[in-house]
DNA sequence: TGCAAACGTGTCAATTATCGAAATAGCCTT
DNA sequence: AAGGCTATTTCGATAATTGACACGTTTGCA
């Protein structure tokens, strides 16, 4: 989904970077040959990218002489997230949320027009949604996104609609609805997503705030439709919401 | 640390790999001459680096217009760990295991409130345990579970403790004792199992730990009880002790 | 056992992608 | 409006990157 910049790019640190990521996703080495197919590179410059990547700790040889991706690239990441030390903050509430609703619940930030799960707790029920941690959801399905979205949308509102894209029925496809979903979401203190990224998963989100208001995050509950009795939505809300808070009001203190 | 390299590195993607580092390990976005001066690079050369690095998704600009890192790099580097195979990683030293021991042993991971076994290497011995692989124990009764609960234990306490059962009449069942228990199992650096959870299958266990401490799996041996002399737990548990640390060692190395 | 195909690794001249300096364009502050 | 800052663009020179090829080893098959 990359804009065309129209700018250049240097194309060793775009292959060398390409290479990594696809090393980092398999489960064992691989050798130069297979690679250089794989990424429609010369074998020499292949070879010469690995030959980088190693020297500078991004890949290791392997007993068997393949090559494979080391911890380095995960250490660097994990880098991101913990200068967000969102994680440790919010975990005791993450853990309340767990308890109160037994469902699985999410922490997620804002990455562009997406949100991206940065940790959560199983569901101790039988029946359960699932989502990795690392995954993505576009930011105006899901509840976690609605609540971070209401919050910077006079910036973001333009953007958001270029992309509206439906992945249910019951997805938010105009601008105008868009609004007043937003409108409610503000009012309400937390965002409501009825099944709207993955049919029969609903979700709800409350924002998470630094000290200046920024909104740095979110708490979610994702609760399979059918584990749902009366007043459940809005017991579940309220419990986002007043857990959210309650993190932001921990981070200031630090 | 100097390294002999003897080979070139493209120094384009390694000047860029810089960037993302030092980008990855800031609390907020920086511009392109302070970046420059930081890192003893052209102001052209930095800008453009940050426009490749933006193009791929690493890097985005900040509504301030400076440059700050994405959580691309973090859903890169978190791909590694989960493609991590620890059998592998794990496999030399669960044959020492073995072969010092002559007894079964597991490597096992924590999934919620249990322990799973993913691999092990069956005992020589006439008289042996038995646990299949895939097969799942509770957390708090198990030599690799105790060593897993001990790492988290402010996290998970309050959960486990509202779960404990009796499996055997040694099982732990109430709250003061599992403290102590897990106390003494982190002052020790393993988990043991006197038979609570088989009769008269005790375990010890220890935990395999990423470079940043977080723990990922555990390697266990089993025993029947008849299979131990004097001073047999003791060793045993050293054993396992030093085959945990030393797989958590080979993991973080480059 | 031997042969062939495939692999990882070096070499090197060609070339082109990358570089730095300097010019331009934007943005605050005063 | 001018000054001082930063971000971006331009452009010719050049050094870094490139691909073809070569070399030694390993692997697989006959």
């Amino acid at each position: 989904m990359s804009k065309e910049t129209g700018h250049r790019v240097d194309s060793t640190l775009s292959k060398g970077l390409a290479i990594l990521e696809r090393l980092t996703g398999m489960k064992s080495g691989i050798g130069v040959s297979d690679l250089s197919r794989e990424m429609g590179l010369t074998k020499s410059n292949t070879f010469r990218l690995l030959q980088t990547l190693t020297a500078l700790g991004y890949v290791r040889r392997e007993p068997d002489r393949s090559y494979a991706a080391t911890l380095k690239a995960w250490q660097v990441g994990r880098s991101v997230v913990e200068n967000l030390n969102l994680r440790t903050a919010a975990s005791p509430m993450m853990l309340f949320l767990s308890e109160e609703t037994k469902e699985t619940i999410y922490l997620a930030v804002r990455d562009g027009l997406n949100v991206v799960y940065i940790d959560k707790i199983e569901s101790t029920k039988p029946i359960r949604t699932w989502n990795p941690i690392g995954g993505a959801a576009p930011i105006y399905c899901v509840g976690t996104g609605k609540a971070l979205l209401a919050e910077d949308y006079t910036l973001l509102r333009d953007q958001v609609v270029a992309t509206l894209e439906p992945f249910t029925d019951r997805t938010i496809t105009d601008a105008a609805a868009l609004d007043k979903d937003m409108a409610a979401t503000r009012l309400r203190g937390y965002g409501i997503d009825t099944g709207e990224f993955r049919p029969n998963v609903l979700s709800f989100g409350a924002a998470i705030h630094l000290p200046n208001g920024e909104a740095i995050g979110a708490l979610g509950v994702s609760v399979p439709d059918i584990n749902l009795g009366k007043g459940d939505s809005e017991r579940i809300g309220a419990l986002v919401r007043h857990a959210a808070c309650a993190v932001s009001e921990n981070l200031g203190r630090l």
